[in-house]
DNA sequence: TTCGCTATTGTACGACTGTAAAACAAATCT
DNA sequence: AGATTTGTTTTACAGTCGTACAATAGCGAA
């Protein structure tokens, strides 16, 4: 029998696809279900090639949890962090790109929920997720305090840090539901929804933050 | 050999012990992990029995996610709808009982976010989610009304299904990283933040939920 | 070109999976 | 007490799982 012709890749390069054919299947088929023939098919190689990059089809999984969280929090780095914007600006802007793809994504929303859901089991997802979520919530912390102090409220760090926790706990819940999309509402309405309720628990003026909502859109 | 003794239970009996252990076992092990062997095991049972309450193994998953679901409503239906409290106080207990156990419970997270992940794969868990999360909609808007009205606030139907919408998204983000429990913060902490956040959300004056949360600790 | 390294394939294996079906026994009825 | 029903156990089986390992072939070096 002949074999399977194949070119070598880089180790990154196959690292990665494996990693990211891994997540395809997690998100397509459930982890139950997300073998690893399944993966290695996905990724375009044959099933022992696995063990010659990860010490064990589980580690695979692990590495590609990081890979994920790594992922959503680069891009979440660079949300409202470009060029000289207002704080107001980049406030709203981090805020709104929880609600637009690629953040508002049912495939996003499915991989993370599976492994938080092992975040109780397992250690090694539990230090991933706690590490994910404290970096989130530097970020909003970094771009709530200057806001607050344009503003003349009290931005003592106990109150920058309420006010993350708040924030990240508002984000969170919108991006799920919405995200899962059952068809209730649009990404506009969404992000509407979540700057004009985190006015209200920053206690900032009314459209302080939604009156960048509409350029947001045309900018996209 | 000796077959095991057992005794007959009564249909519905066997059949939440079943559910039960799949739920214990999901919690426990994961969904790959969480085997019909397993499973029977926990519910003190021979596995084969399995297929004479459920016509496969996936179903009665299925089942398990349904039954958590109406448990989970089914609590919160209770909160803050006894006797005749002032709605402020209805709705902050509404509020604060999703951050004292049993709402706030890792396991409870764990498995809310294990089935989450198959709701993008999987039409009946889509079904499930989708109805649970429009009953915790439907029962927060029912003490989100009274409470506009109270304080002499726009209260269209708009306004309250909005404002449901952003305070159950802040629950359930809120209810996810408390119940995860990083050892970040204590369930009193979260619920004064939730509280305090909801006023702003709602644009009431400050203290008008708050002042609730130290009346909630002495009951219990 | 030829050699050497190793990334990659293919196969085999034991453990485990969900499930079908027969054998059994606990409770109920007569 | 004996017969009947059916909830329950047990065994068996085909399939899939993750993985170990030997054979192979692609690619860079000489």
């Amino acid at each position: 029998m002949t074999r399977r012709v194949y070119s070598r890749l880089s180790q990154d390069r196959r690292r990665t696809d494996l990693l990211e054919a891994t997540l395809s299947c997690v998100a397509d088929l459930g982890l139950d279900k997300a073998g690893a023939r399944q993966i290695a098919e996905r990724a375009g190689v044959s099933a022992g090639l696995i063990r010659h990059y990860f010490p064990s089809k589980e580690e695979m999984v692990r590495a590609a949890y990081a890979y994920l969280m790594g992922q959503m929090t680069a891009a979440a780095e660079d949300s409202g962090a470009g060029g000289a914007q207002p704080p107001d600006a980049a406030l709203a802007e981090f805020i709104a790109a929880n609600f637009a793809p690629p953040s508002l994504s049912g495939v996003k929303v499915s991989l993370w929920a599976t492994f938080v859901g092992r975040v109780r089991v397992d250690p090694a997802y539990a230090d991933i997720h706690r590490e994910g979520y404290r970096e989130f919530l530097d970020l909003l912390e970094a771009r709530i305090h200057p806001v607050l102090l344009a503003h003349g409220c009290p931005a003592d760090p106990a109150r920058c840090k309420h006010l993350a926790i708040a924030l990240n706990g508002l984000i969170d819940g919108l991006w799920i539901e919405g995200s899962l999309g059952h068809g209730l509402y649009d990404a506009r309405r969404l992000s509407g929804i979540a700057l004009q309720a985190a006015e209200g628990i920053m206690r900032l003026p009314d459209t302080t933050l939604t009156r960048h909502l509409a350029l947001e859109d045309e900018r996209t």
